[in-house]
DNA sequence: CTTTGTTAAGACATTATATGTCGCATAAGT
DNA sequence: ACTTATGCGACATATAATGTCTTAACAAAG
């Protein structure tokens, strides 16, 4: 018993390949951890756990470095290394401003792991990991509405059970109580959207936002899905975002300055770039679906565009009509 | 031995909290994982492990329940439950438009898991769970530039340990090699930038994205700080985004269906709404920072929107110049 | 080339732990 | 009130874990 709880101590130390621990590292870890055993028994020790855990062994020279391997079952007991630390820090303040944390306590506790090993080596460090790191959303940054997690947690095993549930939903004209059947979930920026129709009307699907319900009471009623019903279909025919026309060939004047991160990052794999006769503005090509967040888009960039093709876009953009 | 890894077996069975899992169904559990045990050793088992793991038992009625307690401390070696696996598929498509997920192997594991977890569950239910969510970006979903995740773990090491390193850095000119020391780590947008300075000009810190950098020799030299650098006051002068001005009071007119969703997901703490006399526009008042980022997004709206104040953006935003 | 110190691993005795079985008490269902 | 299911104490036994001693291999230093 108590021998399995050291097992895990030792395991959770031991990093994944290209870095290893020697024998004298993991015994001195494991007395600082208060257990007391001799070499002898943490070398069987890692032989034991060597085949169920995917351990390497790296023999090539003395002392032995011990490790998990990168394809090892169990890896995410293995030691955080400082570099994946920082990446999930980087990964937690991303998720802060898209989902509330506390609805994904496993991901809590890593990232608390995480931090631990962050702040362990932190003092040897000239500056700190803190000031490292930092998020800079690149489109504007909407604020996150609050979700009661209890509410939308139970919403979203109805749907996964599929089964309806009756719900208050609080819209623009109020309060609201309809039985629901919950066809699936779609995160839009930092709202989740639920997909679903009302019992009373069941020609309707409706797209209605997680945040906005107030109540949710799951009911034994399997929901009945419309025929056919197919998610990805359902965004594909700009429902949610609204789609003006699908697949067009894009044809956009871009000042040089404005236009030169399409290099590294690309708005679609159909995007070609040309650069114009004088040298000073890029023609970028794209066969791409005409969305109200594509006009944005283009919109944003003021008189550094310019759309060349198509022609109905065109107008609709000097007009200012995202 | 064996012994240990049955009761990893069983902790990786129970549920958190709220759930719990009966004797004979972790009894059925482990009988189908290959162990034969008694009913009296899983009971003495649970005892055992309750206290080191912070384990749970519900014997308010009969037969017990057992789970993690939600505040446990290796509560990430329970089951992962259908709901949270969900939104864990969600929190995964979120990151793979933003972060390769090869440089996180330990995410990785936790989402194959979830996977898993979903299809053991999904032929029970009438539609499958990867018909039920989807992610819609809300605004332009640039493509993610390519990194070599081993160039850049190491630029990343450097930058934790304080470390100098030699780069050749791939810029619109051509191929360079420099001695670089990395002050910083920023994610903007899809790709992340190295806040830095080369060793040949001290005075100017740059900022690169991480994927133009073609290789990475650590070197053992400390880095040189800057006197008093500080990431977050570098990032609030404006220094990757363009700041025109700090906290203006920007004041902005909508008509009501295009600023309607500010109600829900404010642009900043600070933000007010008014609706005008008439009924048919929404006045947003926000304190807020002048950036490239905010006239683009007021740009977007096209005719939807019209800035009142400050007086100088209402010039500028006319003249299409985010 | 030899010496010295360090590390890995086999052998064995000993201790500690894990396990099945039986029996009894108590709670839930009929 | 009866039956069945469940939890748990007790005990014997088998199994596993551990420390100690020893030998062999290797690396670094002289």
């Amino acid at each position: 018993m108590d021998t399995t709880i050291r097992y895990l101590e030792m395991l959770q130390f031991l990093p994944r390949y290209p870095r290893k621990k020697s024998l004298s590292e993991i015994r001195d870890h494991l007395n600082a951890c208060g257990y007391k055993v001799s070499d002898r028994t943490i070398q069987r020790d890692l032989k034991k756990l060597e085949t169920p855990f995917g351990l390497i062994c790296d023999d090539r020279s003395i002392p032995f470095g011990w490790s998990f391997s990168q394809v090892a079952r169990r890896g995410d007991i293995a030691e955080i290394d400082e570099n994946e630390a920082l990446l999930l820090m980087l990964v937690r303040d991303h998720l802060h401003e898209i989902i509330p944390l506390e609805q994904l306590p496993r991901m809590n506790l890593m990232f608390n792991r995480a931090t631990k090993v962050l702040n362990a080596n932190n003092h040897e460090k000239i500056h700190g990991w803190k000031n490292k790191i930092k998020i800079k959303p690149a489109f504007m940054n909407y604020m996150r509405p609050k979700v009661e997690s209890e509410i939308s947690s139970s919403i979203i095993e109805c749907l996964l059970d599929d089964k309806q549930f009756e719900g208050e939903y609080r819209s623009r004209n109020g309060l609201s109580k309809h039985i629901y059947n919950p066809l699936g979930l779609v995160s839009h920026g930092v709202s989740q959207r639920l997909i679903c129709y009302r019992k009373t009307n069941i020609d309707t699907i409706l797209h209605l936002p997680l945040h906005r319900f107030q109540s949710c009471q799951p009911l034994k009623d399997d929901i009945c899905l419309p025929d056919n019903f197919d998610l990805e279909q359902y965004l594909e025919a700009g429902q949610i975002e609204y789609l003006y026309q699908k697949d067009i060939q894009l044809k956009l004047q871009f000042t040089h300055e404005a236009g030169q991160h399409l290099f590294e990052t690309p708005i679609d794999p159909s995007q070609e770039i040309e650069i114009t006769n004088d040298g000073k503005n890029l023609l970028v090509k794209a066969t791409i679906h005409d969305t109200e967040t594509l006009r944005r888009w283009i919109l944003g960039f003021g008189v550094k565009v310019k759309v060349i093709e198509p022609k109905y876009l065109v107008k609709e953009i000097a007009m200012g009509n995202p």
